[in-house]
DNA sequence: GCATATATGTCGGGTTTCTAGGCATTATCA
DNA sequence: TGATAATGCCTAGAAACCCGACATATATGC
């Protein structure tokens, strides 16, 4: 009923997080916070999305991880971008602005002659 | 390696639907080729997505149906939208918006200072 | 008679997300 | 000191949605 709640489209996740490590290595708990800041609250990202999409971009070596010390001087998981995963970034942000040049169409289209 | 093939955004079919409805009442097999062709080919609905998409809709009560003859001679079911499907159709018009201006925030987001 | 286009539908599988937890450490504040 | 919040990682289960494959039927043209 209520559904006030901002679902994040499915697939928009992966490109969002690898857009935010090549700003910068960076761990999970840092790499959410900052999308919601660069999105200005927008995005929301919930722990359990979170954690499996960083395994999933990991298993597919799009990021590679490694531990280390935080900002706050505790052990964390910094990832980074590999070569593969700027590559599939870069095409994926193509994608993303045909995807929504395609959307814009339908969206934008005239209603039809009788 | 190939994965060539262009999936469709979840969440995104609804919207699209939703539109090329408001257009003008059209039948499933109609719906899927305008979209094609709004989109320039850039949406292929397949029949697995497009039926189950429409009866979801028609659930939902922002899709009404009612067979009719088609251009071609055939019976069809032709859907055209409630009030309630318009409602819903603008409002996630909007949220598209606010979704691609955020994306957009990602995507354009300068590299951090150190 | 047969292929193709039109037209609707189902089923199973795969992917992604959410909710809802669990666990551990450090910082803050009463 | 003790409680609570913030930081940081993780998983399991369920729901939603899309795709590929399949099934069915009629109309048209060769």
């Amino acid at each position: 009923m209520s559904e006030a709640r901002i679902e994040l489209l499915r697939g928009t996740l992966d490109l969002l997080i690898l857009k935010v490590v090549a700003l910068g290595p960076s761990h999970g708990y840092a790499i959410a916070q900052r999308l919601q800041q660069i999105s200005k609250d927008f995005f929301q990202v919930h722990q359990g999305s979170l954690y499996p999409a960083l395994h999933r971009l990991e298993d597919r070596d799009w990021l590679q991880a490694e531990w280390k010390e935080s900002e706050t001087g505790r052990e964390a998981k910094f990832y980074s971008l590999t070569k593969k995963g700027r590559r599939h970034m870069e095409a994926e942000v193509v994608n993303w602005g045909r995807l929504v040049d395609a959307v814009g169409l339908v969206l934008r289209a005239p209603a039809k002659e009788s």
